[in-house]
DNA sequence: TCCTTGGATTGACATTGGTCGATGCAATGT
DNA sequence: ACATTGCATCGACCAATGTCAATCCAAGGA
């Protein structure tokens, strides 16, 4: 998988307007629509989100009291092997979601605070 | 592909709280984790918006001063086959974030109004 | 009626993505 | 030094997804 780094996205400017097709089917564009690179960078970071199993490391991670947890915690409570946890975890880590820490034998994961809202905003905004 | 209406997503209840593992790296969890049918909701929901194209297609409609948009807009901006743009519109529509309405040969695609913000809102929440 | 046009459906294809077993590796305990 | 433990990486497998050419269908227009 080639999750990349793609937060933040609020440098990311909007498009100028595309030409309006005169058709007869067509009404007046009122604003611009999205960059296209706009649109792939926020498509990159839903991907990242866009899985069951993710949206539960997330949460689960949030719902920490200090908002870390270690994989051992994740195993726990998720029914899937610990390679795949470990593989949804880099995607989070890749995507800008999740950061990782390791302290001794365990690695500690906590959100990369904003993270999660500013993808919520813009989305909300498309 | 299957995507099945999702939205709305606000009368999915939370989880209970799962059992606190006593393991020596865990520490302990401040609120409840997401319910897995409702990680598996809001993913079905991302996964449709997960996509540059359709994106793009979500941001041309709602760009439209009626909100309103016919196919023939969306092949003129996108560089895609019209069967792809039909295949996404239908992603689109199955998932809740837009409609359609057939009027003579035209087929008129608007946003389901607050589909977006719902899912952005959730999402902000987890 | 026939032809044209807008758009949905089908079928096929290549690519991506989720999953797990096996393995590697570093840190800790004995 | 050796065994153990926690976790990342690798390799392979199968399911899901994005794309297009070909086709089909309905609505108008000649």
């Amino acid at each position: 998988m080639t999750f990349t780094q793609t937060l933040p996205l609020t440098d990311i400017s909007r498009g100028v307007a595309y030409g309006q097709a005169d058709a007869a089917c067509s009404s007046p564009s009122a604003r611009a629509a999205i960059a296209p690179e706009r649109a792939d960078s926020l498509a990159r970071s839903l991907k990242a989100l866009a899985d069951p199993a993710r949206l539960r490391i997330i949460s689960i991670v949030a719902a920490h009291a200090d908002a870390e947890a270690c994989v051992c915690d994740l195993t726990d409570q998720l029914t899937l092997s610990q390679p795949t946890i470990s593989h949804h975890l880099k995607v989070l880590v890749d995507a800008g979601f999740l950061t990782r820490v390791k302290r001794g034998t365990w690695s500690y994961y906590s959100m990369v605070p904003g993270s999660l809202e500013s993808v919520a905003g813009v989305l909300a905004a498309v």
